[in-house]
DNA sequence: CTGTTAGCGCATTCAA
DNA sequence: TTGAATGCGCTAACAG
């Protein structure tokens, strides 16, 4: 095994003590002109960088950050963390990055992990963020982090997310717009994202502010494969009454359901609409593209990291950041087929869309809850 | 700030001394009875955890491995960062995950970073494998590392892949056999992709096989956007003597070609056909479903870090590890329509594909170059 | 079986 | 301006 080369080692060939390179290195004190040559041609010599181990022991804070994801397969996550690293290295930070299947118990172990490597602050996305003894915990030591995704209810809690119940408010404001009225909602497990449940609520929302009654949701799991999800619909969509548009809480979910529906021998969006959340890439590249709610995924990333220095500074709130969303229209989702003649037509005059959705481009928000 | 609580605040608590503490947190020796259920009681009661920073300190090795991939925005190498991560896990291990956005400046960069931070190895995914001053550093310093997806030809560096070359003659062969003979390759930028340059080679080599001039090949840059990649095919799709498939050396690039190809008015596979390569998961949603070649991509990350362990363990060969390929039929590859009217039959006899091109399963194989 | 102690590489305090 | 000395949390070598 070659050279060791240590601090030391570039002291003894510029000739002067560990503290002076250390110094030089750091730029805490000036060192004179001559010395500080002899020190960077040591240092530019010997290709030395100093061990982050050695500077770590003294401050115990690495210049490191932890991240917490459900998975990497999605892109939506994928996304969010090529924004954090951007940005953690324009700062001169790296990511120790982990995934934890959407497993509760494996997030506690894994922000203990990082904890252990003391790491300078932590970004992650929970499976619940209000009850959630992993947060507790930081929050006991006083461990600096930010939620992405995650829009917890609780105060205290810095975080940044889109305001889900208002997307899903919008698009499912678009449905009915479009003439829709039996629409189906497929969400992935409430248990496991908070993003589903909220994206959910928006829809109740709308459907009731449109003086609908709402579908019951099918919680699915969106890691499945189509034929489960094929199996999951086959019951729904085989009656008369079946709906006419289907909003997914997440675009896997509805690029799934869109193959499946279609396996099934219906045409979307002729026979059926169907829209998704996230606005990944791949959701434009479809035909006919996937109508979707479009969110900043690598900016949530960015400003995660970045606020996660604001509060590594001190001086920040933790709030609640809502960047902003965008009704992507798609393909997907047309206006609804005329009524076909054997049902009359609804009596109660077209609903316009739930009055409290916002304009279809929602602007950026703070809010300091 | 709370309790910072160290071996040391343990060893108190446990009546005992430090070493003890130690031992019996690593297993190093045994303890006796008493005095292990009290640092046990100890530990538990002040959930600690021992700084990994002092521990590394000691051996000068972290439980890391550093990661270095083109972006997370493929997810080709999502997913195979998901399988070294899942792996590292299983192993004690956590991923120091970095970028490089196929900038080979950048990508050196990052190395020596992730030396500085003393990781115990590297994964990493680079933009030419062969001349590279970055892998010459690793080397001369006795670094371990395992490359992902490249393909080195010359001897001494270990890598987990697929034979690219053998697989694009496959999947050359697929549209030869579809009675395809004007088959245009589109490419990622050969200077940052040696997969792409090999998997050019392999359609080389199966159009030369079958007696066939090949198109010269078209580098597009898949990360632009559609339209940029339409206004690239406008010019070669236009005439009557335009290609009747298209190979592209990675499935989002296929997908956007599709997309391109489609709004330029032809139909796929109606008019042109369509394969790509990597096998990413969406490929199977869309439809018709993207023909392509399938690769293990998470179990190559996995298969990466495995063998990472076997060269930190020191009696491991540095070889390339080619595992297994399969052509994926899909939708979007069909016959070629019969001649049109005008257009005489080819007097030629139709070629079979290329004799060299490996069943359609390819065995796994191990090359020990 | 257990305690004492010496560093690992570095930043930093205290002297000079 | 510079050097010597200290200690961060931990493991391992050495005593007892």
């Amino acid at each position: 095994m070659p050279r060791p080369v240590t601090i030391r080692t570039v002291a003894e060939r510029a000739g002067c003590s560990i503290a002076t390179v250390s110094r030089v290195l750091n730029g805490t004190a000036r060192a004179s002109a001559d010395v500080e040559a002899r020190v960077r041609a040591a240092v530019a010599a010997l290709d030395f960088r100093p061990s982050e181990i050695g500077r770590s022991l003294k401050t115990l804070r690495t210049r490191t950050l932890g991240v917490v994801i459900p998975s990497l397969t999605n892109p939506v996550f994928a996304g969010s963390v090529a924004g954090m690293e951007a940005e953690a290295r324009g700062r001169g930070h790296t990511l120790l990055l982990t995934a934890s299947d959407y497993d509760a118990a494996r997030e506690q172990d894994l922000v203990a992990t990082l904890v252990a490597q003391s790491v300078a602050g932590l970004v992650l996305t929970v499976a619940d963020p209000d009850a959630n003894p992993t947060l507790d915990l930081l929050d006991g030591q006083g461990i600096p982090y930010v939620l992405v995704y995650n829009e917890p209810q609780r105060p205290g809690r810095a975080a940044v997310t889109v305001d889900n119940a208002a997307a899903s408010r919008a698009l499912t404001g678009a449905f009915l717009a479009a003439g829709h009225r039996r629409i189906l909602f497929i969400a992935g497990r409430f248990s496991t994202s908070d993003r589903s449940r909220l994206r959910h609520q928006g829809y109740l929302a709308a459907m009731a502010a449109a003086g609908l009654a709402a579908e019951p949701v099918l919680e699915l799991d969106y890691l499945a494969d189509t034929a489960a999800h094929r199996s999951a619909l086959a019951g729904l969509l085989g009656g008369p009454e079946r709906p006419t548009g289907i909003i997914c809480s997440n675009d896997l979910l509805a690029l799934s359901v869109v193959a499946a529906v279609r396996e099934m021998g219906l045409a979307v969006p002729g026979d059926i609409s169907v829209a998704g959340f996230d606005g990944i890439a791949i959701g434009r590249l479809v035909s006919p593209p996937l109508a979707t709610v479009d969110q900043p995924t690598r900016r949530m990333g960015a400003r995660a990291v970045e606020r996660l220095f604001d509060l590594m500074g001190g001086d920040a709130a933790r709030t609640v950041e809502l960047l902003p969303f965008e009704l992507r229209p798609g393909g997907t989702l047309s206006p609804v087929s005329p009524p076909v003649a054997s049902a009359p037509r609804a009596s109660a005059t077209p609903q316009p869309p739930s009055p409290k959705s916002p304009s279809r481009k929602s602007a950026a928000r703070k809010a300091p809850r």
